[in-house]
DNA sequence: ATGTAC
């Protein structure tokens, strides 16, 4: 008997635990929906999104994702969706959802994702568009040169052996710089300095380890690619000049994440977590929510090996950002890139939040969005502080990408959107969309692409993806966060 | 996202 066709989200369709409610939308406003709690859900399910932007229920289950969110374990306030929602394993893509963990609240592996630490750096140069002129294809030769890309192995840079991984592990991209890749600067500009706390690389099997000893700093596939971006309008003056960002100045934005060693300790936890769940009495309306107690066996070796994992990632996006840096310096003769953040779109983290008028810790789980602190925020570096955190938005391929400011306002726990959030899923992008026609037509427009394969350009053609435009703005509009300026390619390199 | 199933 052939298995073939048959998807894990049809296998795990059948469950005995909670029952979910069906999706009934409130307006709210003309960019905040509410799902008022019914049957099992804890709290409500709140949506950011235009009408425009908001998922078809029928087309789409990540509305029916954030009903089923919002029966975690210790839930607090909403189960939240970003304007770039759309449907994922377990939680949507572009879901927030923060468990009490005093309350035995619930850390779930979907609620952070396959890619665990996936994220965005994005570094700017001291040239202007006119300024690169004509050395913009020797500059994206060298890049593709120097930048692994695709399925499988290949990395700027390998560790010794097993002694030198479990340090990427514990030190992400601390020890990337302090093996000479990078600057004490560029980690001010990331997320916790580079090293998110916790991490155990015992917690992480061997296997996910024998996946990640080839693969720190490459890009991989799918939506992850590196590319140059210019300038093409500012927003924000003031927190622009801030940033370092004006009109027409040349920039590179990185997306990657944690490769396969990230998705192996994914896969290793959410079977550890299926099989202690019911210990717990903890049922969930669909398997692919599978979680734990924060405060259990199952739960601390997961957030540790998320841990790890996610230091490998920064530590990978650091490694490509010098590679980035080499490409530079010998096609247009400046290695001057200077960091403007690191931030990750896929993760839990505990943090300590306002609940109902006092400090509590919280489990956040961020799948699809990025965390975005407001002005004055402790964990922000001095120079940030005035102004807000960076989040880094890359839009769909050959499209804009944005920078936004955390907005004080940002009700749902510091978090806004990731992307421009797909439409179509691959397999139909695939049939639709010729990618040789893609790359034909990104060349008339004046990009250069060095991309892997047609395939991959195929799936991740923007007609597949919302409109970035679209979704930052809403963003801006439900108070999550300020557009500061928007970026568009001129050199694309994918998987 | 991913040695696109082990």
């Amino acid at each position: 008997m052939t298995v073939r066709g048959r998807s894990t989200r049809k296998a795990t369709r059948v469950h005995d635990g909670r029952r979910a409610a069906p999706v009934q939308l409130v307006e709210e406003t003309p960019w905040r929906w509410r799902i008022d709690r019914a049957g099992d859900m804890r709290v409500p399910g709140i949506v950011f999104a235009s009408r425009q932007l908001l998922p078809t229920v029928a087309a789409d289950q990540s509305l029916q994702q954030v009903v089923n969110v919002a029966t975690l374990p210790g839930i607090v306030r909403a189960s939240y969706a970003m304007p770039d929602v759309h449907w994922g394993y377990g939680f949507p893509i572009g879901g927030v959802a923060a468990t009490d963990v005093a309350d035995n609240g619930a850390v779930s592996p979907g609620g952070v994702g396959f890619d665990i630490s996936c994220g965005v750096r994005l570094l700017v140069t001291p040239l202007d568009r006119a300024e690169l002129g004509p050395r913009l294809a020797a500059l994206m030769d060298q890049l593709e040169l120097l930048i692994p890309k695709g399925m499988g192995k290949g990395a700027v840079w390998e560790p010794a052996g097993d002694a030198e991984l479990r340090r990427v592990l514990t030190e992400g991209a601390r020890y990337a710089v302090e093996r000479g890749h990078g600057t004490a600067r560029d980690l001010e500009r990331c997320e916790d300095e580079g090293v998110l706390a916790g991490a155990d690389p015992d917690a992480v099997s061997e296997r996910a380890k024998l996946r990640g000893l080839h693969q720190i700093g490459s890009l991989g596939s799918g939506n992850h690619f590196l590319e140059v971006q210019v300038v093409d309008r500012v927003y924000d003056e003031n927190v622009a000049v801030a940033f370092g960002l004006h009109p027409g100045q040349v920039c590179v934005m990185i997306h990657s994440g944690s490769r396969g060693l990230g998705h192996q300790v994914c896969s290793d936890h959410v079977g550890r977590m299926e099989a202690a769940m019911g210990r717990y009495g903890i049922h969930v309306p669909d398997r692919q929510l599978a979680c734990v107690p924060v405060r259990s066996p199952e739960g601390e070796a997961y957030l540790a090996a998320m841990a790890a994992a996610a230091n490998y990632g920064r530590a990978n996006r650091q490694l490509l950002g010098e590679a980035a840096r080499r490409a530079f310096a010998r096609a247009v003769g400046t290695d001057r890139l200077e960091m403007l953040y690191d931030v990750s779109h896929n993760l839990a983290k505990l943090e300590t939040h306002q609940v109902g008028g006092r400090p509590c810790l919280l489990c956040v789980h961020r799948k699809g969005a990025t965390r975005a602190l407001p002005p004055g925020h402790p964990d922000l570096p001095p120079a940030l502080g005035p102004v807000g955190q960076p989040v880094l938005v890359p839009g769909s391929m050959g499209t804009a990408s944005h920078v936004l400011a955390g907005d004080p306002g940002g009700e749902a726990f510091h978090s806004t959107c990731h992307g421009a959030g797909r439409l179509v899923s691959r397999t139909v992008a695939r049939h639709r969309v010729s990618g040789s026609a893609l790359r034909r037509q990104l060349a008339r427009a004046g990009v250069e692409v060095r991309a892997g394969s047609d395939r991959g350009l195929a799936e991740e053609a923007p007609t597949s993806y919302k409109d970035v435009d679209a979704v930052v703005e809403t963003v801006e509009l439900a108070g999550l966060a300020r557009r500061v300026a928007r970026l568009v390619p001129v050199g694309v390199i994918k998987g």
